[in-house]
DNA sequence: TTCCTTGCAAACGATTTGCATTGGA
DNA sequence: TCCAATGCAAATCGTTTGCAAGGAA
């Protein structure tokens, strides 16, 4: 998806909500679009060089949350980053850092991920679950800790 | 494992840590072991009526942890909850509630596991990533929530 | 003009820590 | 006995919220 794409569907969607796609939620959502893996607050407010006070940060997340446009992750201790949603960046998965907490996105193979998803399919059905989603994360160490 | 086993585990693992088998430390131990499912230090606290202080269980935790006893769990928003290690409760995974939040173990037969193995091994190899541990989890609504 | 949104500061909840006291090997 | 462990209260850190000012439809 083109960033030209990208700023019409949050657009359309963020309008379909009755909210306003203004100037620091644009800022929320171009910093995702170009990450490589889920943010903080904190690390989005010292990406853009503090222009956006972290207040608004936050709130620009929970709107943008509420509309469906990002998705909280809690894998690493203590803060909660957020990435694009699915439908907005693709289907993926993480590879945690557990030296430096780093997140990084990673993509599996088609193959590979219809094995997984017939797996979980396969589990869900054993439990008395209405899957919804799965998650599968990859912990170890990153290049620059291994 | 029985709850004797388990007890000369953990007393010998702190042993080598240098650190006390303390009836503290052996309340939080007791309840992990008792749970169906990874705990927040407040749910702990709430469990033993408590008889322990949150923040005496805030350090057990931490020292369990250190030792290599219990493992943190950070899937859900704003709290970190704490579970036996694999190597004393066997590897498992997670069915974590979208609506109330609540986390449930949940094992997989064999020939999923051995998949999943194989499956984690490829991915893992793609990317530049020592492999160290991999958690899946499945998210969706529990029987109360759905 | 009318609301939504923002910024700042105060409030909050989870977690950590200093310090004096207690307790286990 | 002696140092680790505990309890309490105060301090931190991430996150949320009240309120007055600013901005877009």
């Amino acid at each position: 998806m083109t960033g030209r794409e990208l700023d019409g569907e949050v657009s359309q969607r963020l309008a379909d909500h009755e909210v306003r796609y203004t100037s620091g939620r644009r800022v929320v959502v171009t910093a995702l679009a170009r990450s490589e893996g889920p943010k903080s607050p904190a690390e989005l407010h010292a990406e853009v060089a503090s222009a956006v006070p972290l207040s608004s940060l936050y709130r620009s997340l929970a709107v943008l949350e509420n509309a469906g446009i990002v998705v909280p992750h809690f894998g690493a201790k203590g803060v909660t980053r957020y990435e694009l949603a699915e439908w907005l960046r693709g289907h993926h998965h993480h590879l945690i850092c557990l030296n430096c907490g780093s997140v990084e996105d990673i993509a599996i193979s088609q193959t590979h991920e219809a094995k997984l998803a017939e797996l979980v399919k396969d589990i869900g059905a054993a439990a008395s679950f209405a899957e919804v989603n799965h998650v599968l994360e990859i912990e170890g160490r990153c290049a620059k800790c291994a």
